[in-house]
DNA sequence: ATGGCTAACAACGTTAGA
């Protein structure tokens, strides 16, 4: 049996519940990562997930802002949240399911956006953002390589040049600077993990996930950047299907600035 | 270089996003 992983930056699940309804049922997604979903988890839609079959719900969220969620049509057999930066705040969700005779885990996570100035001496979210990246490279340090293991969410980094609508007008901004795109490329190295999305996509072929609100036109102007992502350990490599952007969604009425990304692994 | 938008909330401005 198959199995499709999906990831998407819902910027506020209370106000998207519905459009998460529409996607989950156009995409039946075995598992659903969700990242900001600025809603504490006792106030966390949880209706319309049920009522689709997603039964087995790990929740980290917090009042206002961060937060993420794991739904699931498989069950739990392990969770876990872990700590970064000894912040306290809501950024990982890892559950454990079933998969092809074994068992899969599943880490969803929210980088922090880092602010404006890409200079971690007077900025201290962009500190941050480093200080975080650098202990996920530590933590991952080889402890999920062997194993089927799944890496989702929004890394709030476009690592590659056709990541971003210019890599040359990036270069200095937060998201595509060379310290932070050295940082997840390492990370992503050392534990030996696949980039799904651009294992179905040429290396000069754009590809976004997140487009500003403050254009007029998202489309026309197309000044995107691929700050989520989807990643698969060696196990599971070799059993990656089809990877998509769903971009109609940034047309849908209020939407969220980043889209939905689904990722299918075939039977082992 | 600038400007422009969206969301939450001790809520009509501030903080956060990227």
């Amino acid at each position: 049996m198959s199995l499709t992983v999906a990831s998407w930056n819902i910027n506020s699940v209370r106000l998207r519940s519905r459009q998460v309804g529409l996607f989950l049922d156009r995409y039946r997604p075995d598992v659903l990562c969700l990242q900001e979903t600025k809603c504490p988890d006792n106030r966390f839609p949880l209706k319309p997930f049920r009522a689709r079959g997603y039964s087995d719900v790990l929740l980290n969220g917090q009042k206002g802002y961060h937060g993420v969620a794991t739904l699931s049509r498989r069950p739990f057999l392990a969770t876990n949240k872990r700590d970064f930066c000894g912040k306290g705040d809501a950024r990982h969700a890892a559950v454990t399911i079933p998969d092809a005779g074994g068992e899969v885990t599943l880490h969803n996570v929210y980088v922090p956006s880092g602010g404006d100035v890409p200079d971690p001496t007077v900025n201290d979210k962009f500190a941050h953002k480093l200080a975080f990246l650098d202990e996920m490279k530590a933590w991952l340090n080889g402890s999920e390589t062997d194993r089927p293991a799944i890496l989702v969410g929004d890394l709030n980094v476009a690592p590659h040049p056709a990541d971003v609508w210019s890599h040359k007008q990036l270069l200095d901004v937060v998201s595509h600077t060379p310290v932070e795109t050295e940082r997840l490329n390492a990370l992503q190295a050392v534990g030996d993990w696949t980039d799904a999305i651009r294992h179905f996509a040429p290396p000069e072929e754009k590809v976004f996930t997140w487009w500003s609100y403050r254009a007029r036109d998202w489309r026309a102007s197309n000044r995107g950047r691929r700050l989520d992502h989807i990643w698969v350990t060696r196990p599971l490599a070799g059993r990656l299907e089809s990877a998509e952007i769903v971009s109609a969604t940034r047309s849908w009425k209020r939407p969220s600035d980043h889209v939905p990304v689904v990722v299918r692994i075939g039977s082992a």
